[in-house]
DNA sequence: CCTGGCACTCTGCGCGTGCGAGTGCCAATG
DNA sequence: CATTGGCACTCGCACGCGCAGAGTGCCAGG
């Protein structure tokens, strides 16, 4: 185990690394933090870190900055979670009070992260799964088809057309619609299939092909998960540490472009706060320099989705995770109220 | 005016430049196109050219490169469109068929057009203004509030919550929904306020408020152009060609995630054909180096919409223009049909 | 009007050098 | 035994230099 002045070493490291982007030497250390110590302890301290693993030199005979493993154990140890000032706290609910629609509320966030943070925010957008029906339209486009529309208690909406495999009439249409709702209404998703399973029965036998095929496109409607979007924003941010590593920006942008990437990244993290994966710790190749800070968010007290933003490893962890835990929290405010 | 050769000799510049990244010299001129001349009567004619503004050189005594003016002119008289061929031709098409829903055609365009031109895409949302109602919906999700649904004929969904000065019936719901949707489908837009002005004398002294207000907020969402959001792709591409200028990434970034910038960008482009804007002749900024080729796109004759893409000033016209025009085609064959 | 020749001007690159920051080690000290 | 001051050492980096190469402008001759 390591004493405690040398993870107070370590967290002095972070913390000025994190601040001049410079690796650190054990002289500026000592001037900077008054540890009560000589340089040359720090030295010894800087050596046994280093054997460790949570620091290393660039190169020979340079500053030490940051391992992946240090970064983790600053975070987890040393680092608590910054908390958002009252008129930082002000600003974001009114930032993200003037949104007219969910589009907006996600737009609105996106910028807000970024800007706080000054990182590259990522927001999902409210996942169906664990979400209830509101309403469910059909509308009739044509004699054999029709036009589904899903409205979720998150507001999002959905909406299919469907080909049907026989004329179907208004009348059918108007029944189908309310016996639908009816059954589904404030349900969760989870709990759709069972409660239309037998419809198709309700029906005369014409009706029955059109019934099933119309349920069918609503289930899949409900369980399309892939179909899960996500709004990214700030990347103009990557130039501000993509001046140390140039190369790096290129494989962060393709990340980014990849959703399917994002999303499974958001939603490895299981924890019901605010998560932080480090460097390596992603699976994605292209995301081994940099960190990604999530949490999720909901408009109940359960988690419908997630967002975060994505930084360089070096970045200011507290502050971050401080920004990402106070954005979520309104978010889920505003959500609840619409 | 000048002489054919002299054309010649700053088509070949430009492609030699676009082709290699570099000052392209008299020598390697007459090399790589065989023009006829020798090189110094090649070096005349580039003095001429440089003399007229149309190309320039980085430094004295380095190769030349050209200048937006030089670019203006190439695609202006000396380089066509490049048509896709029969195969690029059904790929779009087969990539863009996939599509389930409006969003996703979108998404689709979007990188397809960054793959096709190796550039940053934007694809702006079919507009509201020239669409057609397809159909409005109107749900109550309480005694005083409704939800408003309106559906075009691009396929685009548009939701409103609208709280109502007092409590309106199931009944007069149904009547204002039938009563307005036999008004209003399949009209256009400009047309919708004149068609709906007289109304709410139809209903109940009672209703009339709630009526008044469930109409303007179809008008205001009608009339709302700044909701005009767009999706964007490819930004990784920017990469490639910022090695050379890896400060201008940055405002390009930022340019691109100023959504109204964009939007301002695209309308400004009033040619119905592919419209190109190289240079300072975009009005902003930070997109003083790179070119803008857009064009609009539509499902019917009529373009509803813009795309197209962003990338350095030194870009393959023909190729690009080529691009865009055919997959905008393409996106309105889509919407046609769907 | 075109062409070959010539002197000139840059940029980029490889190389050697000096400087400074930072380290590791060691012996001395409380 | 932890801490400290001292000291030699190691690199990376910025700077200056010279050189080659590419490209130009200009001029005189066809």
């Amino acid at each position: 185990m390591l004493s405690e002045r040398r993870l107070q070493v370590l967290r002095a490291i972070v913390q000025d690394y994190v601040g001049t982007e410079e690796p650190v030497g054990s002289k500026a250390l000592t001037e900077r933090h008054n540890l009560g110590v000589s340089p040359a302890t720090v030295r010894n301290d800087m050596a046994a870190l280093e054997d460790e693993g949570y620091i290393a030199q660039p190169h020979t005979s340079a500053g030490r900055i940051p391992t992946d493993k240090g970064y983790r154990l600053f975070v987890d140890k040393l680092a608590g979670v910054k908390p958002m000032t009252a008129p930082e706290r002000r600003a974001i609910q009114n930032f993200l009070e003037g949104a007219v629609d969910l589009d907006d509320v996600v737009a609105r966030t996106v910028r807000l992260l970024a800007q706080l943070t000054r990182q590259v925010a990522v927001v999902q957008y409210p996942s169906l799964t664990r979400s209830t029906v509101r309403h469910v339209e059909l509308l009739s486009l044509a004699p054999a088809r029709v036009m589904l529309v899903l409205i979720t208690d998150t507001g999002r909406v959905e909406q299919r057309v469907v080909d049907c495999p026989a004329p179907f009439g208004e009348a059918s249409l108007a029944d189908l619609r309310a016996r639908l709702n009816s059954r589904v209404a404030n349900r969760r998703f989870a709990d759709v299939p069972s409660l239309v399973e037998d419809l198709p029965e309700a029906f005369e036998h014409e009706d029955r092909g059109t019934v099933s095929t119309v349920l069918s496109t609503l289930l899949e409607t409900l369980v399309e998960e892939n179909e899960e979007r996500l709004m990214i924003g700030g990347t103009a941010n990557l130039t501000r540490f993509g001046h140390d590593f140039p190369l790096t920006i290129r494989p962060v942008l393709e990340a980014l472009e990849e959703q399917v990437v994002l999303l499974k990244l958001l939603g490895e993290a299981k924890d019901p706060g605010v998560t932080v994966r480090i460097g390596h710790e992603n699976a994605h190749e292209g995301l081994n320099s940099t960190s990604v800070v999530s949490v999720g968010y909901g408009s109940g007290g359960e988690a419908v989705a997630k967002l975060g933003v994505v930084g360089p490893t070096r970045m200011d962890y507290p502050g971050t995770m401080g920004a990402v835990r106070a954005v979520a929290r309104y978010v889920g405010q505003i959500l609840a109220e619409s």
